[in-house]
DNA sequence: GTCTATATGGGGATAGAC
DNA sequence: GTCTATCCCCATATAGAC
């Protein structure tokens, strides 16, 4: 059975993935979890602290994940340090798993992680920017070791567009049906992953051409 | 002098920007504007409609900016079909200015641009799917001829990877001073579109590694 | 076209009984 | 932990005088 925390979770999230933060009220909320107005305020205190809550019940896992395969990665690798293509898929591969997986919120989730962005105002940004520092001091590293070649500045460039490369195929799968005319959808998350990192790595082992200012 | 209507335009642009749709009250955007309240009302019939015309008056422009260059390569070029890299700059480029350029909005309509997926139900999802329409059918044609090797599944993944690099460039420059420490920013567009452009062609031309099913 | 005043409805949060 | 009832505030939209 599960509790009523739970369900004002489950629900909070379902509703603020479809309709937003602001436009989503507590009265809808508590009904469809189907228990009491009060019962919000009392579990949580507030619809800010709720929001918070719904994040970080799914990043902590995610980011556990990304980390782990990581040091698989490192310990599997002579000289302890995995290659490229094997770093960015456990980057990304965790993340776009995650959204075709409806037992851990699936697609739900990763609006909402477009929206902790868009939508400002409830803390949530800092939640997010916050794990994910932790990701940064582990990948980057070895991000860097594979393009030593690059300026610090195109470095930092290039993991700017891989994440937003990655942002955009969790969050907005509604606009590949759109824009491919229908002949492409999310359901095999593996092949999306070995597209993805395709892509990415061929952008970020790119030739520097940008001169940067003295 | 501005008149009224273009005075609810901008203080609309600047705090929808800002707060998000549904967090921001016409109250608020009369008051800034320094116009009465029923004036919103009066000149655009609702908030809704005040939305979008947020939206028609940047977007239009913008594509047809993207349009011209497009066209301007193709009569350049020898054969008329200009290269990938010069057709994705065109794409690109004025967006990525667009941002940079106070006097039309600058960071604040990129902002918007992510919140019009990632804040639904104001009608603007739609609309600004309905503009990528016109880039789409002049646009993917010119890149489909440079990348024949890939198949139409990975095709459009691509183009999905190109657009979420390019959105979120144009959305999250504060997310690129914090990914990098505070070392790289969007002051210098044309260099931000240079390294765009580079990772963007190399990722497009990665070879095909995944198996299309049969 | 612009204003004041108001109609009408919903919002988040809490006090206090059970 | 859960409920009812309620406080107080703000929202969008409009009617009707100027």
């Amino acid at each position: 059975m599960s509790t009523t925390k739970d369900r004002l979770l489950d629900s909070a999230e379902q509703l603020f993935s479809r309709e937003g933060f602001s436009s989503t009220s507590v009265r809808q909320i508590t009904a469809a979890a189907g228990v009491n107005l009060a019962a919000l305020n009392y579990h949580f205190g507030s619809k800010e602290q709720l929001i918070s809550a719904v994040f970080a019940r799914r990043l902590g896992p995610l980011n556990e994940e990304r980390l782990g395969l990581l040091e698989r990665c490192s310990r599997e690798s002579e000289g302890g340090v995995p290659s490229l293509r094997a770093s960015v898929t456990a980057l990304v591969g965790p993340a776009l798993r995650l959204s075709q997986d409806p037992d851990r919120g699936g697609e739900r989730f990763m609006l909402l992680m477009g929206r902790a962005f868009s939508e400002p105002g409830h803390g949530v940004e800092e939640l997010v920017l916050r794990q994910f520092e932790e990701l940064a001091q582990r990948f980057f590293p070895v991000f860097r070791h594979h393009l030593g070649d690059l300026s610090e500045e195109t470095f930092f460039w290039r993991i700017h567009f891989l994440i937003g490369a990655m942002a955009h195929t969790m969050a907005a799968s509604k606009r590949l049906d759109f824009v491919s005319g229908g002949c492409c959808s999310l359901d095999n998350p593996e092949a999306a992953v070995g597209r993805l990192v395709d892509f990415v790595v061929a952008g970020l082992r790119a030739p520097d051409r940008v001169e940067t200012k003295p």
